[in-house]
DNA sequence: GTGACATCCGTAGATCTGTCCGGATAAAAA
DNA sequence: TTTTTATCCGGACAGATCTACGGATGTCAC
């Protein structure tokens, strides 16, 4: 066999910790989920397109993304039944907005505090002081 | 042609609004790439582990996310080569641990307030008490 | 040195995802 | 009613990602 059963744990308390706070399978698949759906460019700036503009169309929003019309409709499908947009149709245009329940944390963090933290500036070397 | 070019956008001031404000692509693949890390069910677990454990060795992990070894070695292996997660090796035992830098807001979002977000428990109301 | 163990690496196959294309639907204009 | 516009949907194809396996490396106990 290439790996072994490890039968015995070399940290048995820290294993049980771990364990006992682990959140169940079934909320990490629901997070991951969530987090599936910020983890791609399109859909990630598409957020943020309409976080800041309120709501805007699929045509408007393929221009300010500088994207394919059919992949802002792509990505526009899979967030509205992520639950994460909501649409209004007046005429034949769509528009669309964030929904009202759409995470706090998830817009902060995501189109915020991160891109921020991501920015690198090539003068920002990781802090040596370990 | 399937799709018009949509050449004259239907709100100008909106699309120039998001344009301006909009994160660059570059960015925005850096900011994903780290979402990505985040978003499977393996290695958010294992980040929480190690949140609350401090370092856990590759088998112990095994174990407490009850995953075979080998999930958890290829999940180490694309935290540490995104430079999420340090390794400490002591005799044949290799000890992880979540990287000092590690991005704090995302720890404290995907591993605490999405958590209790995503969990439903179907009469948890959005509750806005502060 | 030999054997057992903890872990890593490379690779092949299955699977999931995103993009592109053609066509369908609905509403406004002519 | 016919045409144009805005958008959606389904399927084919390409690329990325995960899993499982075999084997390699380094360490500890005899």
């Amino acid at each position: 066999m290439s790996v072994t059963d490890h039968l015995h744990p070399i940290d048995p308390q820290r294993v049980a910790h771990a364990r006992s706070r682990l959140p169940s399978a079934d909320d990490a698949a629901r997070l991951t989920g969530l987090l599936s759906m910020m983890a791609d460019p399109v859909r990630l700036r598409l957020i943020y397109a309409l976080d800041v503009a309120e709501e805007l169309c699929v045509g408007d929003l393929a221009l300010a993304l500088e994207v394919s019309e059919d992949s802002v409709s792509y990505a526009l499908r899979l967030l509205r039944s992520a639950g994460l947009v909501v649409t209004r149709k007046q005429g034949r245009v769509v528009y669309n907005r964030l929904a009202a329940d759409f995470p706090e944390p998830l817009r902060d963090t995501c189109l915020r505090r991160l891109v921020t933290l991501t920015h690198r500036t090539d003068d920002d070397p990781a802090d040596t002081g370990g």
